[in-house]
RNA sequence: GCGGGAGUGGCCGAGUUUGGCCAAAGGCGGCGGACUUAAGAUCCGCUCACUCAGGUGUUCGUGGGUUCGAAUCCCUCCUCCCGCACCA
């Protein structure tokens, strides 16, 4: 009971009440025909049963925006879906003795209802979920698409095996120095595997150009998806191995091919591996020794030999292990002068270490110690010697026979073959005779059969689905038993909300080219590789297919910050996880809401804290109340100059309110909003309000904090006597010319501390009489004069204003004082203005000091005091 | 090693783009007061130091520099976080 009238709203009764009548009226609902609806995202929810505290703020900071665009006037697109096949559904599937759809729909039920709960302002006619038939065929026509572009190829490689999940990852997909799954932490291992790639490589340069030109997403997103690309620009050429013709090695440093004084090969190269069959030392190199982990380079030197093609000087052949079989091309030229790697291996190995680039000719540097590896000019160089690296590099590309330009990737084709069952099918049929066909357009989808557990990979063992015939000979034939990585399926989700229920097409391709691409992205930075890399080359390569007109998906993109608690990320194995649910239940999906928005900027980290929840719940408590009292007693006060005050106070918090939510900041328009929440209870306490002003501010209140407390919104807005829904409402507008508001506040806060710092100082017990005195005109205008004027003393200037001059000696005075402070000066407000402004305040320092306080301008003042006002900093008498 | 980001008062955190009322917002914590039987909640004030009329001094990782003026611009160094890395 107690509870009940402390908390003065009941979130329970108000919350689902309002998600009802904004679902009833379908007010987030955006018709087919919106005009370039403004396209706010959140990265959609891997379907794991239960929304945390990520979720939350995820989606509390796409839902503001998203309501904070609709109060602007925008059609807003703000949809919502499910990215529903991966495989811990099928594990929880076997541990519960269900199937992994049943599984997922039911998460799906009780995440929409968590989502529901939170009060999110999506577009539900536009739910998606990837393990629908109806949008998996997509991903299987896209392969389609893929393939018949050129794009799909299938090669047996090495590839990353998770034994815990049974199926192969992606690159991006294996993390940390131990390699280990991004979903399950186990280590990886390899395995050889048929594998279906795409190719994400077509793409490399385009999609490392483009990041260039994605000015709305944040710089370390960006460096994250240059690196992982990793494009090298170099040369391609080839050293002549006696007994095995030419070897290609990669070099990003052709420059220094005159240093060049041995040859190495990686241990899985062929011509190693061939070694390795005759040479027991080799052998035992490659096979026992070789440690591509380990710091040391190791090596062992081969009868073989190289011939330099700049110098044709005959240099050793190795076998080391800090060749890699996957890098440039397995094999590569030893410059021990210029690159330290190298030189670690010649010291160690007694090969000779010859300096060929320094810094000037004059100065060449000692490498018998440590390589010189900066670009340079070129010395020992035959006719190159002289020229500068950059210079020397295109000359020897050119000259050397085999050589060309040659740019390294360190970017890989993407594997998306999953060894799983719950994920799309890929649309293959494997044919005895043909090979591998595509399954035709008219027969997708191709759907999953029944669920059954077994190890290994689920769709190997549905026999019968399994068999089915070739589409181009008709003959028996196997179906393609793996499916897809579930990155497919986020790669073009976005286009899909556009047209969710098109069965003839993934998206509606002239809507989409208007709609898209997204305006607003909200994410995770652990996607800043995978998903949004992905999704980009899919975006590329969709518009190459001439399906769109927009080379990049993602507009804007901000990567909200972690949850913690306690300093440590929230997690369920840590057991320091916060519900939501528990949250909302207790103080509702507001209080959720205003905290995590309030707490930090979205891409920032912030510390979950009860303390923090409790005032957020505080805060709308005493919102809630001043509204009511003014329902319940309307004030009759006079529109004085307090109301003024107030009313110009509106104004200031609408502007600042209005550039937060543009930058989604958010913490700024709260803070203000709370301030003039405060503010308007300081003004009922002080004296009986203007009605009119104060019903203003509530209203203004009301409607910027409407996006991030969406119901307490409504239930005020009502209360208010406002029809509609706050929702569908207009983003205030400043009653006046807000340009000034910063320097009144500041003109008002500065004298407050003035008068404060004099009582204080001058041990005033008890003030009973504050006089403000404003400067006259004539000191503005001198003010004026004086930051206009570039004369070298400015008093000549001012004397020359007949005005001025007649106030003899005092404007004497106070030009000595411009004059002094000539480079700091500053604008003030018209002096008019400036008694307005403190004259509306004056209420401010009665409540602060309980004294009688008068604003008069200097002519109506004591002279001694008056002499010493100037503008911007009024004269002030305490008795 | 390469690249990116960051170091602000007891703590968290704005301010840095566009140098100037910046001793530096706001919050938390702390202190004092009002209200209360009390606690809580709420409200008011204080919270770098010195200072009896709005003053002064020392502060924004370190050390320099530019400028009339620097938390803000430039350089050095230190520390922390993140990504990439025996990458040819």
């Amino acid at each position: 009971m107690q509870d009940q009238d402390q908390r003065g709203f009941d979130h329970g009764e108000i919350e689902p009440r309002w998600q009802r009548e904004w679902e009833e009226a379908g007010t987030f609902h955006i018709p087919d025909d919106a005009d370039d609806p403004t396209y706010v995202l959140g990265m959609f929810p891997y379907t794991s049963g239960e929304l945390h505290m990520g979720h939350v703020r995820n989606y509390t900071i796409t839902d503001a925006y998203a309501r904070y665009r609709k109060l602007q006037g925008d059609e807003v697109l703000h949809p919502i879906g499910w990215d529903s096949f991966g495989l811990p559904a099928e594990n929880a599937a076997i541990e519960r003795d269900t199937n992994p759809r049943d599984w997922t729909l039911s998460c799906i039920e009780t995440m929409r209802e968590q989502m529901q709960a939170m009060g999110f302002g999506y577009d539900w006619e536009r739910e998606i979920a990837t393990c629908d038939p109806e949008y998996f065929r997509w991903n299987q026509w896209l392969f389609q698409q893929f393939h018949d572009a050129g794009l799909v190829h299938r090669e047996a490689s090495e590839v990353n095996w998770c034994p815990d999940c049974e199926t192969v990852l992606a690159d991006e997909q294996v993390e940390g120095d131990d390699e280990h799954c991004w979903r399950c932490g186990t280590p990886v291992e390899t395995r050889e595997l048929d594998q279906w790639f795409w190719g994400i490589t077509e793409y490399a340069d385009e999609l490392a150009d483009d990041l260039e030109e994605l000015d709305g997403w944040p710089d370390n997103v960006r460096q994250m998806q240059e690196n992982w690309i990793g494009r090298q620009p170099g040369a391609r050429l080839e050293f002549q191995v006696s007994d095995n013709g030419p070897v290609e090695v990669f070099t990003t440093r052709i420059d220094t091919i005159y240093g060049a004084t041995f040859f190495a090969l990686a241990p899985g190269h062929a011509i190693s591996q061939a070694l390795a069959e005759e040479d027991d030392e080799i052998r035992h190199f490659v096979e026992e020794e070789a440690d591509p982990e380990g710091d040391e380079p190791n090596g062992v030197r081969t009868d073989l030999t190289a011939t330099n093609p700049a110098t044709g000087e005959e240099i050793p052949v190795f076998v080391a292990d800090f060749v890699l079989s996957d890098v440039g091309t397995g094999a590569l030229m030893g410059v021990p002068g210029h690159d330290d790697r190298d030189h670690a291996f010649a010291s160690d190995q007694g090969v000779d270490i010859v300096p060929v680039v320094a810094p000037s000719p004059e100065e060449v540097p000692d490498v018998s110690e440590a390589a010189y590896t900066d670009d340079g000019v070129l010395v020992n160089s035959g006719d190159y010697s002289g020229t500068e690296s950059a210079a020397a590099r295109e000359e020897l590309t050119r000259d050397i026979a085999s050589a060309t330009d040659h740019v390294q990737y360190r970017l890989r084709d993407w594997g998306i073959s999953r060894q799983r069952y719950w994920g799309t099918p890929i649309p293959v049929v494997e044919c005895p005779d043909c090979g591998p066909v595509m399954v035709p357009d008219e027969e997708l989808p191709v759907e999953l059969p029944e669920f059954v557990q077994t190890t290994g990979n689920p769709l190997d063992e549905a026999t019968e689905w399994k068999r089915t015939t070739c589409p181009d000979c008709g003959g028996d034939a196997e179906r393609e038993t793996d499916t897809m990585d579930t990155f497919v399926d986020s790669s073009w989700y976005f286009l899909r909300y556009v047209s969710p229920d098109d069965a003839d097409a993934p998206f509606d391709v002239e809507r989409a080219n208007e709609w898209m691409p997204v305006d607003q992205y909200v994410g995770g930075i652990e996607h800043a590789v995978m998903h949004l890399l992905y999704s980009r080359f899919v975006t590329k390569a969709i518009a190459d297919m001439e399906l769109l007109e927009h080379r990049e998906p993602f507009e804007n993109l901000v990567t909200q910050g972690m949850v913690l608690a306690d300093g440590e990320k929230m997690s369920k194995s840590k057991g320091n996880g916060v519900s939501p649910l528990a949250i909302v239940d207790e103080f509702g999906a507001d209080t959720a809401r205003l905290f995590t928005m309030q707490a930090a900027r979205p891409p920032r980290d912030f510390d979950w804290s009860e303390t923090g929840v409790q005032s957020a719940n505080g805060f709308l408590q005493r919102f809630h109340e001043t509204v009511e009292m003014f329902r319940e007693s309307p004030p009759e006060g006079d529109e004085d100059a307090i109301a003024a005050y107030v009313a110009r106070e509106v104004d200031a918090t609408i502007a600042a309110a209005r550039e937060s939510y543009d930058d989604l900041t958010f913490t700024e328009a709260l803070r203000e909003t709370r301030d003039l929440v405060g503010l308007l209870r300081q003004y009922r306490e002080y004296t009986d309000p203007h009605a009119e002003t104060f019903e203003r501010g509530l209203s203004v209140a009301v409607r910027l904090l409407a996006p991030v407390t969406p119901h307490i919104a409504e239930e005020l807005w009502s209360t208010l006597g406002h029809d509609g829904f706050v929702a569908e409402a207009s983003f205030p507008e400043p009653a006046g010319d807000v340009s000034d508001a910063e320097r009144e506040r500041q003109l008002v806060e500065n004298t407050r501390e003035d008068v404060r710092n004099i009582v204080d100082v001058a041990g005033i017990e008890d003030p009973e009489q504050v006089t403000i005195v404003v400067a006259p005109a004539w000191k503005h205008r001198a003010l004026d004069i004086a930051i206009e004027s570039d004369a070298p003393n400015v008093i000549g200037e001012l004397m020359q204003d007949e005005e001025i001059r007649a106030k003899g000696d005092e404007a004497a005075s106070y030009g000595q004082d411009l004059q002094n402070e000539r480079q700091s000066l500053t604008s003030a407000l018209a002096p008019d203005r400036e008694l307005a402004v403190l004259e509306q305040a004056t209420w401010l320092v009665e409540r602060e000091f309980g004294a009688e306080v008068s604003v008069v301008p200097a002519s109506e003042a004591d002279e001694s005091v008056a002499k010493k006002a100037a503008p911007n900093r009024p004269a002030i008498r305490i008795d």
